[in-house]
DNA sequence: TTGTACGCGTTATCAG
DNA sequence: CTGATAACGCGTACAA
């Protein structure tokens, strides 16, 4: 090889190897097209190529005052209701060849402040919120503010969920999903109703529950029974268990999310339950993952990996000073085996 | 407020709102402890929180010449083994106030080069391979290059899977794990066994064939069926429609792994088979998700949130020239309702 | 079209 | 212990 200078390859060196200036070779890799001659233009790539030179991330982003990375902030990675929504983004940050740092907040809401915080500092293009919003007027408005500082930095923010701040948002429509579902429900001759409900200050969780309200009001059944619970398998467990020692009489429940649902079939087979037989079980989400197990789960499907790339499309069509916009996401629901049609007795 | 520049605030404006120069302002925030007057470093801290100051990412990673970024390379973000590889990655970053870049290649193995070397080029303090190495020389060759480059950068390689390559490794037994799995699975009565192979190309899904193989052989039992199949829930399907179609007289199929396994299980029940009772499954990993499937499945325990953290541990702990490190991961047997014991006839 | 030179915000070195 | 100042690598006005 040449001489080169000790540490990783710059460049120019790259210039220097292809004989050219520092401010050429820059141009023949991102330069306001056609501003470069063809031939030396091929000698830079081919120096870069040859010194297997990777263009400064840092030293771009400072010379621009703007990064290629885009934050996802998600509540739980191993959920695969974000870890969907995050596949979609990845697809979609690909194609636009942006780097996605990813935040985890284990479910403390609290934690996407410091996230969006730090984001600003990294100079990242822009932040999608995945998760719920949370009900918390005090947290609400200082994300508001981090947000808006984020913004002034020159980045955008996308929210996934509800459109409780003034950015861009992909609006999950769980309520309007939610009451479709009863709705479908009731029509197939379920009438008395338990909803395992999730923690109430999750926006998602409470949306669902009231559109499920909803749908039994407008169908004319009596308010169904509501549990609080953990929006995790082991929420979804606690909750059915709880209903079961208690409740008597019950048609159907319904989990918020299929999550909770599939931990419920496990509480339901744990005291000697059959599904559907002696009792009707019906989810949210529709999770790829789940979608085998048995019986076939009712649910409301979201195109959860759409979602994510709806997200990242909101991130890059994005003009500066533009009211924000709005995407509306609906639900399909989807009637399967755990909720047949109810013979009359 | 004061008047302050247009633009994000920087650390001159902090030193000049607390009155102090720019370097003690820098001091303050990271400068190596006890350099700094007590006073001044409280006023300059109340001066940044006041103008809600975020450091400017790219600017210190060019000073310092690296950064706080750890990037995590997976196969697909959205399937549940590296969803929660990343969960335990994403636990152990925030301890160690790490952010973390995540790559996703699509199950493409040569975007790894790609995201090598754009991490190279964003000065990332390391990089994870999470997912199985593959069999291919020329790429196995370009990929050493690629992460000796980027160690000479002054980065950390990291990999979970196989020990194929000269750094920091997380060598997941595989194939111990799987011999010791049809092992136990022989010692149940099975004795015609199949396995839904997996592309043969992946490093894990061969250890995993292999090990069975081992394991059977060591029983003194008759070598089983292999078909491959994709790394998925299709694949697991498909791959065992197959078999129900072509082969007869089979007492247990393994998987190799559990995404696998359920779809397997689906195209059992579209067949009308029964499990366990007309023939018993495996799979492998132990997905939390999938753990209420029924019948529960028999796997093999791979603590995966662990493999995260142990990942990034390596990733931290590492001295310069240290020669690389190995941490090695066992599987346990899980034996549960898919694999009962088989009742002599 | 190409080259020169400055600035981006921070850290680290070197004087005080 | 504090302050002035030189890098760090790249993009880009500006000059040639």
């Amino acid at each position: 090889m040449n001489a080169m200078s000790p540490g990783p390859v710059t460049l120019q060196d790259v210039a220097n190897e292809a004989g050219v200036s520092l401010a050429t070779a820059s141009r023949a890799f991102n330069g306001s097209t056609r501003k470069v001659r063809q031939d030396l233009k091929e000698r830079v790539l081919l120096a870069a190529a040859k010194l297997n030179y990777a263009a400064n991330g840092p030293a771009q982003a400072m010379a621009r005052g703007r990064t290629n990375v885009v934050g996802l902030i998600v509540h739980d990675i191993s959920d695969p209701y974000f870890a969907a929504i995050a596949a979609g983004v990845m697809r979609a940050a690909e194609d636009q060849h942006l780097l996605v740092t990813l935040g985890s907040t284990m479910r403390r809401p609290e934690r996407e402040l410091d996230y969006v915080q730090v984001l600003r500092g990294q100079r990242s293009r822009a932040v999608i919120l995945a998760g719920s919003r949370v009900d918390d007027p005090e947290l609400l408005s200082r994300l508001r503010e981090e947000c808006a500082a984020f913004e002034r930095a020159g980045g955008r923010v996308v929210v996934i969920s509800q459109q409780k701040l003034p950015l861009d948002t992909v609006v999950v429509e769980n309520r309007s999903g939610a009451r479709a579902l009863a709705q479908r429900l009731a029509s197939l001759g379920y009438q008395r109703f338990a909803i395992l409900g999730g923690p109430t200050r999750l926006l998602t969780a409470r949306d669902r529950v009231q559109g499920i309200r909803d749908g039994l009001a407008a169908a004319g059944l009596p308010a169904p029974v509501v549990l609080e619970g953990a929006f995790t398998r082991d929420g979804g467990h606690d909750a059915m268990r709880e209903l079961l020692t208690s409740r008597e009489g019950l048609d159907c429940v319904v989990a918020v999310n299929d999550v909770m649902a599939v931990g419920a079939m496990a509480a339901c087979r744990d005291a000697g339950l059959h599904l559907p037989e002696d009792l009707a079980l019906a989810g949210f989400d529709d999770i790829a993952t789940l979608r085998d197990v048995h019986p076939k789960l009712t649910t409301v499907r979201l195109p959860l990996e759409r979602m994510g790339e709806t997200a990242l499309e909101l991130v890059t069509t994005g003009t500066e000073g533009e009211p924000h916009r709005t995407r509306r996401i609906r639900g399909e629901v989807l009637i399967r085996e755990s909720t047949p049609l109810r013979p009359t007795r």
